[in-house]
DNA sequence: CTTTTATTTTAGCATTTGCTTAATTAAGTG
DNA sequence: CACTTAATTAAGCAAATGCTAAAATAAAAG
């Protein structure tokens, strides 16, 4: 359903059919890295995130007032990561506690601790 | 700007303070991390970086054919990668070769090098 | 039981994203 | 030069995202 294949004459199908393979030996992992990183790829949660992973555990009240945001927009935030697996939480009486959850902690905490190790210059190019 | 304040007797503003210093000491760097990891929180783009790290460096035509994608949609998710610093482009003759650029590597390497890692089971909860 | 507090959920809306299709730019080739 | 070929760009559009504002839950407290 795609006439995109070039006429070059490297690039020979047998390498196309090695990369496609090999992509779909890792397919399934990759899917899962690829929505850690989605949800990690936004300012306000890796914002969360990078709190939870100093503060072990916060309400959403606290959130909301250490991001300056509005508690439904937080609130709304925190439903993703915790959809994701990222976050689980945990009630004490009317109060709702975020913490970082261990599934994708692995990938998470290396980049987490990365922030603190140069808070002050970032050689990016 | 905001009456989010909760009323509540713990989570005294000094925290809340602690917290927001601690965020601005990092927030460029944050700013950063997040943006990389928005370009990479994508499957079609995660796909061509790992394949990048595989092959060392591919035109926007075998992209294409491997991820049995329009040259043009390739084209673009290449575009965006480039402009966040994440490849580099090199011409030959009238072919474009990406290759994986340093700058953002410390963060993606291990990252890439996690998904050969554990090809088949993948633990998520 | 009514009221307050903490949080979630819903609806609505402006942006952004990622694709398709078509046109455009470059670099060869005959 | 006209004609492929590789890639980019532009326009359009459906779907996803992230917020606000308002309504709905839920747990205390009076």
């Amino acid at each position: 359903m795609k006439e995109t294949a070039c006429i070059r004459v490297f690039a020979d199908t047998d390498h196309i059919q090695h990369c496609q393979t090999r992509l779909a030996h890792v397919e399934p992992a990759l899917q899962s890295l690829a929505a850690v990183l989605a949800l990690a790829g936004n300012e306000v949660r890796l914002k969360i995130l990078f709190l939870l992973a100093d503060e072990q555990q916060l309400c959403v009240c606290d959130i909301a007032d250490v991001l300056q945001m509005t508690v439904s927009a937080v609130s709304q935030h925190l439903r993703k990561l915790k959809d994701g697996g990222v976050l689980h939480a945990h009630k004490v009486g009317q109060t709702v506690f975020y913490a970082l959850s261990q599934p994708h902690l692995p990938i998470l905490q290396p980049l987490l601790a990365g922030l603190s190790a140069a808070p002050t210059f970032q050689p990016v190019q």
